[in-house]
DNA sequence: GACCAGGCACATC
DNA sequence: GATGTGCATGGT
């Protein structure tokens, strides 16, 4: 089986076994980005208690967050995990979007693509990961999400191989299939859903994984 | 109590 | 350029 057909057929497996997942779970582009930055090797529980404090604190805006001192936001996101760290990385993103872009998500999510994903990779703190999470769900555009499930499920599959890189990994998914928004938001989702379900460090051979074979 | 979770930067060799 | 380490909470 070609690789190209891999891919369609796990994608389908997985739509038809879990149904659509209506990612990204947050409700503004701001709130998308934080979450982003927020979940870097952190479960979603965690991150979630975090989102509801800023929400509760009614600061979950550009503005507000780039006002609040830095040991305040670190104090509200901290179930997250690694709280100063990412309360810099926060602060750091906004930095560069109040530099550059005035604060405003609109402007930023203006640019075109590759160009905009260099600059925000430039920023400290966000990775090829965190950047195309913000690339997709919160700026709408069509750039594959590879996260550790991904490279954990497929190279288990065989589809590359354990010490493949990040763009490596990338690349097998954007070439083999549409180049479609909602696609790469469903597929991404549905990868990180069978890998809380079934796919776990702790249950490497699972036997009623719905993608098995 | 050990292990894990939707990374990333930085130090050291 | 590869490999190791710090960052930290909350659930299983």
């Amino acid at each position: 089986m070609s690789t190209k057909s891999n891919v369609e057929d796990i994608y389908q497996k997985l739509f038809h076994h879990f149904g659509p997942q209506h990612w990204w779970p947050g409700e503004t582009q701001c709130e998308v980005i934080v979450g982003a930055i927020l979940t870097q090797n952190t479960n979603w529980q965690n991150v979630s208690k975090a989102i509801d404090n800023l929400k509760k604190a009614k600061v979950l805006t550009p503005e507000k967050l780039y006002s609040l001192p830095q040991e305040k936001l670190a104090k509200l996101i901290r179930p997250s995990g690694y709280f100063n760290i990412k309360a810099k990385r926060l602060k750091t993103f906004l930095d560069f979007l109040f530099k550059h872009y005035q604060g405003k998500l609109e402007k930023m999510f203006k640019r075109p693509l590759e160009e905009l994903r260099q600059e925000i990779l430039s920023v400290k703190g966000i990775g090829p990961e965190t950047a195309d999470s913000i690339l997709l769900y919160a700026g709408g555009f069509p750039i594959f999400v590879v996260d550790a499930y991904t490279k954990r499920i497929f190279s288990r599959k065989k589809l590359f191989d354990e010490d493949a890189d990040y763009h490596k990994m990338q690349e097998i998914f954007m070439q083999n299939l549409k180049k479609e928004v909602k696609l790469y938001n469903e597929y991404h989702a549905l990868i990180v859903r069978l890998g809380k379900d079934f796919c776990k460090k702790t249950n490497p051979q699972c036997e009623v994984c719905p993608i098995r074979k």
